[in-house]
DNA sequence: CAGTGGTCTAGACCACTGT
DNA sequence: CAGTGGTCTAGACCACTGC
């Protein structure tokens, strides 16, 4: 606790901390406003602006007459920030996923660089298959550090569900905040051809994706590919 | 002004309405706390409120000891995201613009519509080509709405310079601060071949961009085509 | 130095929830 | 009804800026 720091800083941090150590439950609320006045010592006022830090960065939710609750971290919001595929209809599209494939591998240059994974440490590398109706949509590779993601290795990945950022949170404690994307347009080789099941002088996109948590410490690492006659990516710029 | 609304949103509607009437410009500060209190005749508190809701969204900063000012939109950044090449050492090369008409024309249904242009009124067409390096880079189509941008018939379009939206800015007082742009990969019809010099069966990426001042008011509608092979598009989510 | 935003207090009254 | 958060006020003092 820094005493250099403004009151409601410190409060808003010792919240956090009742949170982080588990005493004050997702759903269950918070003690009351006046309460946490009267125990902290400050005046209603700065509890209020360290809750509401609190409630700006979704951490806690309020609800009038009630009481201020912690919040139990929401996927689907998070989720489909990162789906910027489109059907035609502008609807948000969702394709069925199964992966294919989980194994411990050197990563490439690239995928090695985007996660800050040094010396001898390794990667997992998922190969995952996206579906529409049946056809084969978008094929993708898939890098985490190993260090971190090393029981994935004993897991059955057939398993998993469409969604693997929920995945990640649940067994992993990681949490995908922000990434960067990039897209180009390619040829696609003779394997992604036929995964697609288009001539090779139909071009692809290509989706270069880095995934990383609140604190911007790199997650995953992902190239999706899919054919680019059906493609289409919306964003929103402010 | 809805006056069941608190009196804090009001007051940040209303900061927000000489913003975008552009009585408030970028990078010029806001009458003090103080000033704004008494005319608006709320406590100062109420004042710091509606300021801290738009200082979260964006739209102002505040410095200690200086003011609060409007911020200058980072459009222009995101810019430089699009139909970027990288040369050798990986730095962006900005292509070189030149508006090549401008006429008055009854807009096509997605422009109509994107800029919410009623019965008779018009738009202004611009067309635009990008270039990089004696290459055509980029054909764009511009459709702006005549009852604000009419005075641009009367303009030597061929005199302006690489950037459109600080002229809009200058001369217009219509200020860009979001965007949402649609991505999609065609074929290219024979007068888009030709300009860019490719094959007809070579894809070109197709992208439409809204661009939207500080209400959400639409100000221009754009859809820019160039070469899929040398496309990268690069994109920050969080 | 005067003027700005940054923090903090100690109240007030209102709107909503559950009993 | 009592208790919660939501809004609002009228001050106070501090930290920083520019002259």
């Amino acid at each position: 606790m820094d005493a250099r720091l403004p009151l409601y800083q410190r409060v808003r941090d010792d919240i956090l901390g009742h949170i982080a150590r588990g005493e004050w439950r997702p759903d269950q609320p918070l003690p009351t406003e006046a309460w946490l006045s009267e125990n902290y010592e400050v005046s209603m006022g700065t509890i209020r602006k360290a809750v509401n830090t609190l409630v700006q960065e979704q951490i806690l939710y309020r609800m009038q007459g009630r009481g201020t609750f912690v919040r139990r971290p929401q996927f689907r919001d998070s989720l489909f920030r990162f789906f910027r595929q489109l059907d035609q209809d502008g609807e948000t599209v969702v394709p069925d996923s199964r992966v294919l494939s989980c194994v411990l591998e050197t990563p490439p240059a690239a995928a090695g660089k985007a996660l800050a994974i040094e010396g001898q440490d390794g990667s997992i590398r998922l190969d995952r298959q996206r579906m529409l109706q049946e056809d084969n949509w978008v094929h993708e590779q898939i890098w985490l550090p190993a260090e971190r993601f090393s029981s994935l290795l004993q897991m059955d990945v057939a398993a998993l569900g469409n969604l693997l950022y929920p995945f990640y949170e649940q067994y992993f404690g990681e949490v995908v905040a922000s990434a960067r994307e990039t897209l180009t347009i390619q040829l696609p080789d003779a394997a992604l051809a036929a995964f697609l099941e288009v001539a090779a002088d139909q071009p692809v996109v290509n989706i270069e994706r880095v995934a990383c948590s609140y604190g911007g410490r790199p997650i995953e690492y992902r190239i999706s590919r899919g054919r680019a006659d059906r493609f289409r990516y919306q964003i929103d710029i402010s």
